[in-house]
DNA sequence: AATGAATGAGGCTTCATTCAT
DNA sequence: TATGAATGAAGCCTCATTCAT
């Protein structure tokens, strides 16, 4: 059941530990909890947080509204609920790494890097593709939300994707170019994936493995062609 | 009062055209439906446009409550009166060059094109920032939104930029990739610079001719380093 | 429509002060309004204010459940608009005569002021019976209308009364007590007077002025029988 | 554990009779049960019935929501749990002396039953000052409470004060006024002080004695000055 | 006996929309 | 044309009460 995995590698450690996360945060839940929880995230995904009435996510959940209730005491605590632990999730195979403060790069080449990374987040945007929806949805309008992704999620992948990538830029695998572009340009290339992959074109025929080759190649060498330097 | 350029060239006929659009949708309205806009615009890309009161509106544009409704028959007609003009200006620079169905390629390089491009959709997206926002939030839930998105920006869009892209490739500025990759890449680069620039590092000082330039490199040439160079 | 009169004299501009309280506080409300201030004091004293169900007070007034809220934003407005008027108007007798600075005790006799007092303040509790009662039932459980009560009625109230008293325990009309016991003797009597009139035997048949008679009687000589007479 | 003494005197058997009102009330009840009643008191005499919720008496009782239910079927009926037996020994004092039906006033003058009368009924409400403010504030809403006061304690009360009082008539003590009158003066001036002592200015540093002493004689003749004097 | 999860009716309040002026 | 009072449906949430454990 790990629905997430490292970006490096697959050890088995790294799985418990994503494990225990799911398990601290569903596995003791009441079915109806779940049920509440499975509801909600369909809902607002499907028609905005704001749009949604309580009164359809307990239709939805098969509970009396009141139920919702029990469990969260507002609607907004019900999507924090929901988008608070994807949120720690979002960020796992960045932060397990560093646990023992040792600049810990298991990769050999930016490229391999990379491509783990595209694999690991495409898989976890794959399964939890309608909470991030409902993240992106409303970190502009919800200043809890917003402060919770930029202290807890973006500044930890930041900083650990900085000090990656300054890494094989003093190896020499990378052009010297301000460490801020160079990431822009490869969050933008490999989020651009995503995001096509999975929101614009979902029921396309894709040969994912054939893209990321693409999409790192691309990354990597640009697309000018030969004869023009 | 020529709000958005070409991509091209500022040539005074496009101008025309353009001012012809805002006169069509501004020029003729009273001072108080332009204050409704103003204000919807305004409320819409702050809190949403589920969580937005008609009433909130009405007071921000200082107009009676009614006076929305006289205008437009429901909320939702306004939230389209917005942000329909503005999707048909998006696509402006794109559409012009094809009006007679001859294809006009004003650029020597895919690098003159794409600098063009970003420039003036960098443009563009200042100068109608919220509206975009406001699009952009709301185009997964509103079909009718995502319909004419779909079909009056993106198909003809990506139309004209596959024969551009194509052009240059046969021209062998461009590698051997399938067009869609070549699009994804070069509009993931250009897009990701443009909500860095605007969305998440707003007031960061940019120095915008340089990173452009650098956007641009990295789309020819990649980030890999010594090997390719 | 003079509800109320002072407790020394109906004087023609004490009446027009009395009005224009009356007028500033009712007479530019629309009929709507009022409607639903009569059926709110109306439910409010016959089930107690957290009792009662905003939707019965609008369907008494013959409105729409909203309307209320057009003109207050909260229940607990709602019932801080019917009684903070009336707390005012408790005591316009007591402060109308203050109003220069000057003490000025238009009665010869503490028999002439308590007697005036008690049929003025019958007068204005036979009107107000109900707000009276709303707002004896609410004091214990709002503290807004406690603080409201104490600082701008009772605080005022006794300022006064302490004055007449002393003036009149100086002529010698009043035994050689502590003021605050003497208040209490007489507010005791009156007030128990007024309450058994109004609240515990509503449907006897009074003969008022010979219970006053008999009330400012037995304040001034008790009841003791055989060393008064 | 006599918690409430009789207005003449304290006799063992009227002790006995008192526990055995307290003991039919609260000895045979669990410890879950005393402590929801005495949670619903400190509750209901803070917030009011109507605002009070059962979750919150369960909290402050320590008890499951659902245990409340098992003791009373309802609400309503909690609170008629807690007025009711505190309604019977109201009138403890006044009650018992009449059992054989042959009248038997063990005072020698009004003045004393007065003073007892007050000592008594004093103590009793400090001693149920909570619960004494749940009756009054509930007594106008809750026709079940109003009827069981005015049959089991207001007439019981008023036969034997009537009896009483037209005993020292005839003896002279008092004036020839109309026997309801005199009740009324009687039971202002006592309870007026109650209610001052207790509610209106608890914190103020009373001497109990002296007061009592002044408002006795103030029954008695009145506070007129010199012409009695 | 005791629990507390679950219910659903109903409470207060908001808000898009209408309509008489 | 513009207003804003009025509406009432619907939203979020509370709470007395039930019931399986």
């Amino acid at each position: 059941m790990a629905e997430d995995s490292t970006a490096g590698q697959n050890s088995a450690d790294e799985q418990w530990i994503e494990e225990l996360l799911s398990i601290s945060k569903e596995e003791k839940m009441t079915p109806k909890q779940i049920s509440i929880l499975q509801a909600a995230i369909e809902v607002f995904s499907e028609k905005g947080f704001s749009a949604t009435a309580t009164s359809e996510i307990a239709q939805k959940a098969q509970v009396a509204e009141g139920t919702i209730f029990r469990y969260y005491k507002t609607k907004k605590e019900l999507l924090l609920a929901i988008v608070g632990p994807t949120m720690s999730r979002m960020i796992a195979p960045f932060v397990l790494r560093n646990f023992n403060g040792v600049l810990d790069v298991p990769f050999d080449s930016y490229e391999e890097f990379l491509r783990a990374f595209i694999v690991n987040r495409l898989e976890f945007a794959r399964k939890n593709f309608k909470i991030i929806k409902i993240v992106i949805q409303e970190i502009p309008f919800q200043p809890a939300l917003r402060e919770q992704f930029m202290e807890n999620v973006l500044s930890k992948v930041l900083e650990r994707v900085v000090a990656i990538t300054e890494h094989f830029k003093e190896k020499g695998q990378l052009i010297d170019v301000p460490t801020p572009a160079i990431l822009r340009f490869t969050i933008s290339s490999a989020v651009g994936y995503l995001l096509t992959r999975l929101l614009l074109q979902p029921e396309k025929d894709w040969n994912d493995e054939e893209e990321i080759n693409l999409t790192v190649r691309f990354i990597l060498h640009g697309i000018g062609g030969s004869p023009s330097e």
